[in-house]
DNA sequence: CGGGTTTGACCAGCGC
DNA sequence: GCGCTGGTCAAACCCG
C-alpha cells in the first residue's frame, strides 16, 4: 500500500490527501493498463454471465466511460441488428450476429471486471483513510501527551485542550478576518523551520503539518474524507473537499497580510516583502472589552510591541503589538484602557495567523474567530435591514440600525439585531466581546470576575448570559443578550455577562462579502447545518443579500451559536480572560505563555494599586514596570508627532 | 549582546 | 490642499 505509507509519512492533510487520490489513480491507471493485456482471459471468464448492465454504474476513469458509454450502445445496436433481420428474414449471417453477440459478452465481461476494480479501489481507500485516521489519532494523543508535559498548570491546558481536540476532531480550522489558502497558512519553508524552532514542544520534523492543520484558525471547513467519503464513489478521489475548492477560489488572496504595505514602506521592508500584498479589502477586527488588572490581556500569543499612539478621545494611550509566535505572522492587536473605566481594557485582534498556535492561544483566536465569522456573515447580507423575526415586539429595527431576526431549533430561541450602521469610527469592520458587565450571581463566571457595575457602552453589543434558555436578542440600546430568557434581556443585568458589540462598516467591497460569503458557507457546511439551503453554484458567485437573507443569515448565526466548538471556544476564552482576572488557577490563566512584559499603558495608577494582588500565575504582568503614563521622560504618555490631546 | 520597549518621525487615508 | 488621525518604522534605549 503506498498510499497508505504515504498517509503516515506525510506532512499535511492535504499532502496526504493528494497523494492518496493520486496513488490511487495509479493504481486505477495501472489496473486499465493490465485489462487491456488480459482481455482475452476475461471474455473467457465471463463470457457467459448474463449480467445487466445499470445505469448506475460510477466511472471512476474517462477510460472506464467510454466502456460504459460503449457497452450501453451495444444492447441498442444489438436490438436493431435483430428488428432489421426480422425484416430481412434470413439475409443476415450468422457470423455477423455471433461477432456482435461475441462484442456484447466481452463488453459486459470487461463492465463486470471493471466494477470488481471499483470495488477494490474502495477497499484500499478505506484502508487508508482507516489507517490515516488511526496515525492522526495515535498523533494527537503523542501531542497531547508533550503538551501536558510543557505546561506548568496542567487543568488550564486540559481545559483548552479539550476545546481544541473537539476542534481536531472536527478538522475546522478558524481563522480570523482574511482567507487565504490552506497551504499558505503555513509559512514557507525557511519560516516555518523557523517557527518550527521557535515552538518545538509542538513540532516534529515528522508531524508538524498536523499540528498546524489542527491549530489554524480559520473558516476554512476541512471535511474528514473518511467521515464524508468512506464508502462513495466520491471520495477524495474525484471529490475535492469544499475547503479545497475555496482554496482555489482564494489562492490569490492567500498571501495577503496586515496591514496592507504602502509604497515606502514596502521599499523599506525586507521580510515582510514576501507575504505583503495590497489588501483588497480592509479585515475584520475583533474587539475584547474586559477588566483586567493586567497590562495586556492573556490570551496565550506572543506579542511584541512596535508602537504606542495617543488616540482620540482617549488620553490613554494606544498600544500596538505584533504576533511574535512567527516572524512573519501578520497578526496585530490593539491595546487600549478605557478613558471611563481604568479597569477595562480593550484589545483589537486583527489578522490572521499563519503559524501554529499555542495551545493557550487558541481559546482567544477561537472566539475571535467566530465573532469575526458573525461579523463576516453580517457583511454579506447587511445591505438589507428587513425585520426577520415578526415576534418582538420590544424592539425598533429602525433605531438598532440594524437586522432582527430569530431562531428557533434544538430547543433553542435566538434573536438577533446585527447593525447595519457604522458604529466604529474605524475603517474596519469590527465586532467587540464585551465582559466588562456585571456577571448574574449564578453565571458560570461570577466566580472569576469581580463585583464590577455593568458597563453599558454606546455601540451595539452582543450580551452572553448564563440562563439555560439560551435566548438571545438584541435590545433597543443596541445589546444583545444571550442566555436570557427574559424577553427584555439586555435589562437583565443579572444575567448579563458581557456584550457582543457589532459595529461592522457598511463599505464591505463586494469581492469581499463574496469571499466571505464562501467561507461562511464553508463554515455551515461543516456544520452539517441543514437550514442552509443548499445551492450549488460556481464558485465566486455571489449570493445577493436579498437571496441570502433571512435563510442563509438566520442560518448561519444557528449555526454558530449552536456549535459546541464555537460555545466551548468561547466558554473557554471568557474563563481565561477572566481567569486572568481574578488569578482563579482553576480558569486557566496562569500557565499561559507570556503575552509581553511590556504593557499597555494609561492605566499605570490602576496597575499600580492592583499589580500587588497578583498572584504568580500572573506575576508576568506585575513585572512591567515601565509604563507610558510613569515614564517621566515623555512627561506624557503621548508618542510620536508630540501630538497633544486636544479633546 | 540579543531581544524587547520607547518614542520621535513618517506616511496614508479621510474629511473639510 | 491642508490638517487631523491612525498606523508603522526604526534608532535609541533598557534589561536580563
Amino acid at each position: 500500500m503506498e498510499a497508505a505509507t504515504l498517509g503516515r509519512h506525510g506532512h499535511g492533510g492535504l499532502v496526504k490527501e493528494e497523494k492518496i487520490a493520486d496513488n490511487s489513480k495509479a493504481t486505477t491507471d495501472h489496473y486499465e493498463e493490465g485489462c487491456k493485456e488480459e482481455d482475452f482471459a476475461v471474455q473467457i471468464e465471463h463470457g457467459g454471465a448474463k449480467q445487466k448492465i445499470t445505469d448506475d454504474i460510477t466511472p471512476s476513469s474517462p477510460k472506464q466511460q467510454d466502456l460504459i458509454s460503449c457497452i450501453k450502445q451495444v444492447p441498442s445496436n444489438t436490438t436493431g441488428i435483430e428488428s432489421s433481420s426480422m425484416e430481412r428474414d434470413s439475409m443476415v449471417s450468422s457470423s455477423s450476429r455471433k461477432e456482435q453477440d461475441e462484442q456484447l459478452v466481452s463488453t459486459r465481461a470487461e463492465m463486470g471486471e471493471v466494477r470488481e476494480e471499483n470495488q477494490r479501489l474502495k477497499m484500499y481507500l478505506d484502508r487508508i483513510m482507516k489507517d490515516y485516521q488511526t496515525l492522526q489519532m495515535q498523533f494527537y494523543g503523542i501531542v497531547q501527551h508533550e503538551a501536558k508535559k510543557s505546561t506548568t498548570t496542567s487543568e488550564a491546558i486540559s481545559k483548552n485542550h479539550q476545546q481544541e481536540t473537539d476542534q481536531e476532531a472536527e478538522l475546522i480550522s478558524l481563522r480570523l478576518g482574511s482567507f487565504s489558502s490552506i497551504t499558505n497558512y503555513y509559512p514557507k519553508k525557511d519560516e516555518k523551520n523557523k517557527a518550527s524552532s521557535d515552538h518545538g514542544k509542538e513540532t516534529s520534523s515528522t508531524t508538524d503539518h498536523q499540528v498546524e492543520e489542527g491549530l489554524a484558525l480559520g473558516l476554512d471547513c476541512k471535511f474528514e474524507p473518511s467521515k464524508s467519503s468512506g464508502a462513495t464513489d466520491q471520495g477524495p478521489l474525484s471529490n475535492p473537499s469544499p475547503a479545497s475548492s475555496f482554496e482555489e477560489t482564494n489562492k490569490e488572496e492567500a498571501r495577503e497580510t496586515w496591514p496592507p504595505p504602502n509604497k515606502s514602506l514596502t521599499a523599506k521592508r525586507s521580510t515582510d516583502d514576501e507575504v505583503s500584498q495590497q489588501s483588497p479589502a480592509k479585515k475584520a477586527r475583533v474587539s475584547v472589552r474586559a477588566r483586567c488588572d493586567t497590562p495586556t490581556m492573556n490570551d496565550g500569543c506572543q506579542w511584541r510591541k512596535y508602537g504606542q499612539k495617543i488616540a482620540k478621545g482617549n488620553p490613554c494611550p494606544r498600544a500596538y503589538y505584533r504576533c511574535t509566535v512567527a516572524p512573519s505572522c501578520p497578526v496585530r492587536k490593539q491595546v487600549q484602557r478605557c478613558a471611563d473605566d481604568m479597569s477595562i481594557l480593550t484589545t483589537t485582534y486583527e489578522g490572521t495567523h499563519n503559524h501554529p498556535l499555542p495551545i493557550s492561544a487558541t481559546a482567544m483566536a477561537s472566539t475571535t474567530s467566530a465573532a469575526a465569522s458573525m461579523l463576516l456573515s453580517a457583511s454579506t447580507t447587511s445591505s438589507s435591514r428587513s425585520v426577520l423575526n415578526p415576534l418582538s415586539a420590544t424592539t425598533t429595527p429602525a433605531d438598532l440600525h440594524g437586522l432582527n431576526f430569530y431562531l428557533s431549533g434544538n430547543s433553542n430561541l435566538k434573536q438577533f439585531y446585527l447593525p447595519n450602521a457604522p458604529l466604529s469610527s474605524t475603517s474596519h469592520p469590527t465586532i467587540t466581546l464585551d465582559l466588562t458587565s456585571n456577571p448574574s450571581s449564578s453565571s458560570l463566571f461570577n466566580k472569576f470576575s469581580p463585583n464590577y457595575p455593568p458597563l453599558y457602552s454606546s455601540s451595539t453589543s452582543l450580551n452572553f448570559g448564563s440562563s439555560e434558555s439560551n435566548l438571545m436578542s438584541w435590545s433597543n440600546n443596541g445589546f444583545l443578550s444571550y442566555g436570557t430568557s427574559n424577553s427584555q434581556p439586555y435589562n437583565n443585568s443579572r444575567t448579563q455577562i458581557g456584550n457582543l458589540s457589532l459595529g461592522r462598516q457598511s463599505g464591505t467591497s463586494t469581492s469581499t462579502m463574496q469571499q466571505q460569503n464562501n467561507v461562511f458557507q464553508n463554515f455551515l457546511q461543516k456544520n452539517g447545518n441543514n437550514a442552509v439551503p443548499h445551492n450549488p453554484r460556481p464558485q465566486g458567485s455571489i449570493l445577493l443579500p436579498q437571496q441570502a437573507l433571512p435563510d442563509t443569515l438566520a442560518a448561519a448565526t444557528k449555526a454558530i451559536t449552536a456549535d459546541p466548538s464555537f460555545q466551548s471556544a468561547l466558554a473557554a476564552a471568557l474563563s481565561t480572560i477572566i481567569g486572568t482576572q481574578g488569578n482563579h488557577g482553576g480558569g486557566g490563566g496562569g500557565s499561559y505563555v507570556q503575552t509581553t512584559k511590556g504593557n499597555n499603558g494609561c492605566a499605570s495608577s490602576y496597575l499600580n494599586r492592583t499589580t500587588s494582588n497578583l498572584q504568580p500565575g500572573n506575576s508576568m504582568f506585575a513585572s512591567s514596570s515601565s509604563l507610558p503614563f510613569s515614564n517621566s521622560k515623555s512627561g506624557s504618555a503621548s508618542s510620536g508627532d508630540h501630538r497633544e490631546q486636544t479633546n
